[in-house]
DNA sequence: ATGCTTGTTGTACC
DNA sequence: AGGTACAACAAGCA
């Protein structure tokens, strides 16, 4: 489920809930379930990987980690514990193995909108000045952190650096100034690819290098490796991308 | 079937 | 104070 464009999906799903009263909220999240009742959905909004539902004074904050799904006016139970239902009139919203948060409106505004690589308000100078001010960090790390590029996830990573041609463990500060900027435009350029993709149910199909064993372009064989602090699984070629 | 993973948070320990 | 490092969480897949 889980990196940006797939939250974007499910906030479409969502939308048609929008202007309704919730009626019940139960759920094994640890929230303060009655305080949702009566409320009215005002508006729902991502940032990154998040999810807020807004209410009048609060937000309830979706966070689906690794593995968390949602449905929307379910049918059948799913084998799984309930982490939230918000029910409304003849409708509901069902939420499983997520990170549930309530969150006041000054929490919503202190959110940096600009840093999402999926929203209108994307902000590619702004990022820059984040990249530029940290020039030991690996670039699969920077790829990866949520307040430079929030959204971005494990796969989106591999395949950005797969078309920039860009090797995972690079440092910032030693790529040129040129590769900063295709780094950003293309961190948000492939995110709507896959947003695409995701919606056509051929993500996978279009995968050039995560998961993969062999390079697309030369047909030589693919580094897989635990790269930067966050350890996470890189896809690379030795051959065409480049380590700066 | 055991190990791995589209992710983050908390806590212990320097 | 700051960072680092790992455990914890959890479901679906190969």
């Amino acid at each position: 489920m889980p990196e940006g464009p797939s939250i974007i999906l499910m906030k479409e799903n969502l939308q048609k809930l929008v202007g309704k009263k919730v009626i019940e909220a139960h759920g094994n999240a640890k929230i303060d379930h009655p305080i949702l009742k009566g409320k009215i959905l005002k508006e729902i909004r991502t940032f990154g990987k998040q999810t807020y539902l807004v209410f009048d004074d609060i937000a309830v904050r979706i966070h689906l980690l690794m593995f968390g799904s949602y449905s929307v006016d379910e049918q059948t139970k799913p084998d799984r514990q309930l982490r939230l239902a918000l029910i409304f009139k003849g409708s509901g919203m069902y939420f499983y193995t997520c990170s549930v948060k309530l969150v006041d409106s000054e929490f919503l505004a202190a959110i940096d909108w600009e840093a999402d690589v999926m929203s209108d308000e994307w902000n590619p100078k702004k990022a820059e000045k984040k990249l530029k001010s940290k020039p030991e960090m690996m670039v699969c790390d920077a790829l990866m952190n949520q307040d430079i590029f929030s959204g971005v996830g494990n796969i989106i990573k591999n395949e950005v650096l797969f078309r920039i041609e860009v090797q995972p463990e690079s440092l910032l500060g030693n790529m040129p100034a040129k590769k900063i900027k295709e780094l950003i435009a293309e961190a948000r350029n492939y995110s709507f690819d896959f947003l695409k993709w995701k919606r056509e149910f051929t993500l996978k199909k279009h995968w050039l290098a995560h998961t993969k064993s062999v390079c697309p372009k030369c047909g030589e064989k693919l580094i897989k490796k635990q790269t930067g602090l966050g350890k996470r699984r890189s896809f690379y070629c030795e051959k065409d991308q480049k380590l700066y």
